[in-house]
DNA sequence: TGAATCAAGTTGTCGCTTCAACTTTCGCGG
DNA sequence: CCGCGAAAGTTGAAGCGACAACTTGATTCA
């Protein structure tokens, strides 16, 4: 730690086309969703979560972690979505400090509204310009990388090998 | 584009997997720095690529192109950068609406010691956990997707072949 | 030469994220 | 039971980026 080796040509080279991708990638997916329907990618994303659980039904503390967001970050997002009536809040009966956030039927109409535009931009800059061996690479990269950062990260892990402490 | 076919169940694992990265990555870029230099991973980044030039110079436009950013938010950036004295903007004498950006000594010495802290944690979070296939594999997904994206992007491509910095 | 056009930057505003502080609720040991 | 700490959320302030409007300087061309 005291002493890191500087990154080699390959390694530098690699690095900086990534950052590339960091930086401009969320632009592109925002600027198409917002354009098309009025949403960011992140509240996309949190209702794509939410349509996919029973009853699109999750718990606040959940929702963060399938959606890699703060509870913070989360909570604001959900209070915009509230307003605008694509998901609201119920407190829960049973456990008096947990907010179930969901979605509801103008949630989901305006979820399959949005999706064909939104999987069409994810293909035409992502999945079909990678070979089918490139999306397993780029599929086990990601989880090298992540599996580095989530243990520190904003969220401890405990979600990915889900074992269901919400049943299904 | 009509109709776009769903993403299969590799492409989909693939794609959130990808999601996360993105999401997360940036995020502990700019703790590091922030925490230990007191300044985001753009704003490294920015000095940099200022600081791989000669003489530490570069115009608001090509410094633009080359951190991947638009021209107004590298204005931002670079007033802020020049208030705490690491950056300075100097009018360019031949062409009046070109405004050059220079690296202070100051900015240099802060490089200097950011720098290592920050390589420590690419190593940690990408470098070292990929292999030396999976960088170059990495390189040349995100070599792919720029390439979907760049020219449509908020800077069109052109700079990336580079033929000399003050080329004209 | 002079009007139109384009290029290079800057600026102000707005929305979203982060951070820190705070509230409320649950669980647990004494 | 009582008190204390952790868990779950919420909230307000501050900072950064996107967007649009604007200024100014260079080009073009009729």
């Amino acid at each position: 730690m005291t002493d890191t080796p500087w990154l080699d040509r390959r390694q530098m080279a690699a690095w900086v086309r990534f950052v590339a991708v960091l930086e401009l990638l969320p632009g592109v997916l925002d600027s198409q969703l917002r354009r098309d329907s009025g949403m960011t990618h992140f509240e996309y994303f949190v209702m794509a979560v939410l349509s996919e659980t029973a009853g699109g039904t999750l718990r606040m503390a959940e929702l963060a972690a399938a959606t890699n967001a703060t509870l913070s970050r989360l909570s604001h997002v959900v209070q915009r979505l509230e307003g605008r009536g694509f998901v609201e809040r119920v407190p829960c009966p049973e456990n008096g400090r947990v907010t179930n956030a969901r979605l509801t039927v103008d949630g989901r109409a305006k979820m399959r509204v949005a999706a064909p535009g939104h999987v069409a931009t994810v293909r035409r800059h992502v999945v079909d310009v990678l070979t089918p061996e490139q999306t397993e690479q780029l599929a086990a990269i990601s989880e090298a990388i992540l599996e580095s950062i989530e243990p520190s990260g904003p969220m401890a892990a405990g979600y990915r090998r889900h074992d269901g402490p919400h049943g299904e």
